[in-house]
DNA sequence: AATATAAATGAATATTCATTCATTTATATT
DNA sequence: AATATAAATGAATGAATATTCATTTATATT
């Protein structure tokens, strides 16, 4: 019988990552998908059952690869300051080695597909956040508080910071351009906000 | 000569913004907004040119009611503390008076009109926030930082508190929901950063 | 009351959409 | 080499899309 052919594969998953941040998903289609990738439509639909499958497979493949990057030497028993270094380190060389996915990410999370997408891939990688944030708490590292006022400190300056750096502009004159000293200075200030 | 009937200018405005908060912006169409509103199609390229008019017009009508809301009882000269709750307070109110309008507008920031929204109605916001940072800094009351760094800090958590609630669940078990109290204590934390 | 004019409409258009299907093609197994 | 089988395709489907247009309707002005 005649092989599947792994390169298509990969070639229809890169293409429509690239399809979806460039078009956003009201723009992207599987006949323009097909096209990008000079393949038949109907080739599409021996991948994926319909377009949500496409979708959601490649989101959930590609949050797999995102999560297992985050936790890269990283256990919830560490220290508050070096743990959450590690984490910052592991965002950020995400973002380097996979700059697309941040967007890609966004795309899905601000749509339709927010609720499958969310409850998919992030189980696990919550319960370890959340084991890491009781720890350092219980230890007195950091003062009690809600686990969305801890998450809103701890990486939402980070992810902020990313975007700004995709988007290639922001609020002042010159182009924002994310550098280690950049990315470093900021966590300081993190880390003085939530160490007691 | 037979008058605009504004009352069906508002119902058109206002069921827009509820279906793409609701269906996202790859969910909604002119055929389903002119059903929703229950008049015809045509009626709604009277009011708007086309489909990335309406969107845009919408967009930088409501995205300059919210720019004035945040600037209320505010100015550049104000110290550091004091200015930054009061942008804070204004926000908080904004999201309260308004619940739909922060998904709204991050589905424009997440879509193909990111940019065209963007450079309309905010110009003028981000030079008096500009004007504040560089205030602060040349007092002494903060360290010198980009003004990326700063919006990161002084706001992401801000926002991303906003999210959670509008989202009404979260990373931890029980849906989050924002108070006065989760608030100010955030707050707090993001002035321990920043302050020198 | 008659008229002029823009608002509003219903029905149509061409285009794009997701999806299907009969057919052809490549290859692993016999 | 012949066969079986899944991969891959081109062309088609009907539904949904944005937009247009000839016509009707309401009202401000005369």
């Amino acid at each position: 019988m005649r092989i599947r052919n792994i390169d298509k594969v990969q070639l229809v998953k890169q293409t429509a990552i690239a399809l979806i941040v460039k078009d956003g998903l009201e723009g992207f289609s599987m006949n323009k998908l097909a096209k990008a990738c000079s393949i038949s439509v109907a080739t599409l639909y021996i991948y994926y059952k319909d377009r949500d499958d496409l979708i959601l497979k490649i989101a959930h493949e590609e949050g797999t690869v995102m999560a297992e990057a985050m936790i890269k030497d990283f256990n919830p028993d560490m220290p508050f300051e070096y743990g959450l270094r590690r984490q910052w380190k592991n965002r950020y060389q995400y973002m380097v080695d996979y700059p697309l996915m941040n967007s890609f990410f966004e795309q899905l999370r601000t749509s339709s597909y927010q609720e499958e997408f969310l409850a998919g891939f992030l189980t696990e990688f919550k319960v370890t956040m959340g084991k890491f944030m009781h720890n350092i708490i219980n230890r007195g590292e950091i003062e009690v508080m809600p686990f969305e006022v801890y998450w809103s400190i701890a990486f939402s300056p980070l992810y902020n910071l990313i975007r700004f750096d995709n988007e290639g502009q922001s609020m002042g004159g010159m182009p924002f351009k994310m550098t280690d000293e950049i990315l470093w200075k900021t966590f300081d200030l993190v880390v003085k906000a939530l160490k007691k």
